[in-house]
DNA sequence: GTTAGCACTCTATGAGGTTGAGTGCTAACA
DNA sequence: TGTTAGCACTCAACCTCATAGAGTGCTAAC
């Protein structure tokens, strides 16, 4: 059976009308309501058809249609009218420039949390990739050296490392300038095994405790940073019985707040983009079980550098697509702005 | 009307019952549960002059007996048996010990959701009457120095602070040693405009620059740390449907992912605190209007060198008292033991 | 002071009936 | 051949009513 333009346009009506009302749409509803001057009883026909077809479904015998997954899918991929979304907060929030980068998030993620009433996530961007810009070995107490390590975009790592013996001051110097001409300009991913063992062979004579030491600031550059979500919302769930009922408001609840699970969303997100960055996960497709009766739309950011990370929305399944698409576009727009502005 | 020996067995009966099972408390499982041999006449006639006098109520007039806030409140003063808990968990994760402050907070939380199976919240400790034991700054680009700042309990701050004019490697060196000389030793609190005053006149002739950084680092050690606060087993809240009716439930998950929002009850807790340092809040005690329908449990702990923390539970008002004060008080032992092997 | 007995209250449960929205099918129509 | 009016049918949602059962308060007797 083909879909031809017609059964488009109902299609079309049937999903627009349900992410309104939330309610099963019938045909009569359909028959009045659209420029097509049909009689229900054509809408009928038609509407037999597009469920042999898959893209919408009956949840019980005499009710209304509402969209598949199918359905929603098709929508997304070939009917949608994104909407501007003018933002005021956000170009407030914005002009006020946040020098801490934890800041930032959490106001973003909480704005797109508000303009869409979904729950909404944040990742921290990624700075593997950033280079080595700095690091500075420094005496805090006897027995304690404090490491910094500054990276591109100015993302500050700091670690304690516990010494058996002190270092002279003369040692420690040798030791800035040792890790510093050799770290300096490689990304943090590149700092391996192999880069460590030589650097240990250079420092040569001193033996032990530099070993350790650099040891340690090899650690700390690996260190995983803890994929950092922030997250904003969540308790917009709650305004959508399909997501609450039959406790699996506790699942996504957990989910939330068990940032890490998030991380596999936002793992799959950065892995498939392309194009706009932008991408819409119904129902099955998402990776996290908790969501199955959601759909969830990503979008990866990019703050320069290099340094991208992922917003994601959650939401019911007849979410406001149009909305939050146009809401996540934005937002990608006024986040690259604030970075050609530094 | 008094409240004899009989009526406050009576009391702790009914209110046993009711935490186990959550269901109104009849005369007859009195009668029959308890060693009082009294038929269950008699238990009515005691439970009707407990209800004259504001302990239990009833839902409704053919249904057995709940406690009141004021019996909850008398039960948890005077009649409560703590339990011990031994928890495995909690001992294997303290073998390995944490480094980071954050990760430690975040399991401990963890711990106690799964523990007791409430909610579970946990401030960081605060560090604003720390000392300052080391100050750094350096240069790391042209016109950006960072300022790298350690206090008692290796608590480490860094800001990065653009400038106009570049240092001289000299005038940096002698920045540095101006203000540690000067603000080593003394705590955050301490350090406010007349202190940071006297520093610039000291700076002397270099002016405006040195005045500059000197400003900025006095930002970076005031600023608000912003209440670092982790939660865990928001989720548990579903468990009890006395929470999750009528919406409640949306209010408390928005409460526990505002943490600000929890910072009052972290305050109330450290103000209010004597002796074991373990506050009970019932009802409308607790002063966030979300949990009016809950009970809050909170303890404060302490990590030495004055680094005090709270930890709390949110459950329904028939939660395990006992078995909640329990597990607090061993967390609070675990913690200082922790402390003081270090 | 304690208890047995009884009338009473109120919720929870389930059966039965009604309503209304919506369907599928058929036959007539353009 | 596509469209439509009409009709019988289905099913969830809602209301009502009756019943069972848990529990109470009160009274009178022990």
């Amino acid at each position: 059976m083909e879909l031809d333009e017609r059964k488009k346009k109902i299609l079309k009506a049937v999903i627009r009308n349900y992410l309104e009302t939330g309610e099963p749409v019938g045909s009569r509803t359909i028959s009045k309501y659209t420029d097509l001057n049909l009689s229900s009883a054509t809408i009928r026909n038609e509407m037999a058809d597009l469920e042999e077809m898959g893209y919408i479904l009956q949840p019980h015998t005499s009710a209304g249609r509402i969209p598949s997954d199918q359905g929603y899918r098709f929508y997304v991929d070939t009917m949608m009218e994104e909407k501007d979304r003018e933002m005021v907060e956000l170009k407030e929030m914005l002009l006020e420039r946040q020098d801490k980068m934890e800041t930032l998030l959490k106001q973003v993620a909480k704005v797109v949390a508000q303009n869409t009433q979904y729950a909404a996530m944040i990742s921290a961007p990624s700075t593997h990739r950033n280079k080595v810009k700095f690091i500075q070995l420094s005496r805090v107490n006897p027995g304690q050296l404090l490491a910094v390590i500054v990276v591109e975009g100015n993302v500050i790592k700091n670690n304690i490392i516990p010494v058996a013996e002190d270092l002279s001051d003369e040692n420690l110097l040798k030791l800035n300038i040792l890790l510093n001409t050799h770290l300096n300009g490689l990304s943090m991913e590149e700092i391996n095994l192999g880069i460590i063992a030589a650097l240990k062979s250079q420092a040569g004579i001193h033996g032990n405790i530099i070993g350790e030491v650099i040891d340690a600031v090899g650690e700390a550059i690996k260190a995983d940073e803890d994929l950092e979500i922030y997250t904003s919302g969540t308790n917009n769930i709650f305004r959508y019985p399909e997501l609450t009922d039959n406790g699996k408001a506790s699942e996504l609840v957990g989910t939330f707040e068990e940032k890490q699970q998030l991380g596999s969303l936002i793992q799959e997100s950065l892995e498939n983009e392309e194009g706009t960055g932008i991408q819409v996960y119904i129902g099955d497709e998402a990776p996290l079980q908790s969501m199955k009766d959601c759909s969830v739309v990503t979008a990866t950011y990019e703050l320069g550098e290099g340094m991208k990370g992922t917003i994601g929305i959650v939401g019911p399944k007849r979410m406001d697509y149009d909305k939050v698409i146009g809401t996540l576009r934005t937002i990608q727009s006024k986040l690259d702005e604030l970075y050609r502005k530094e």
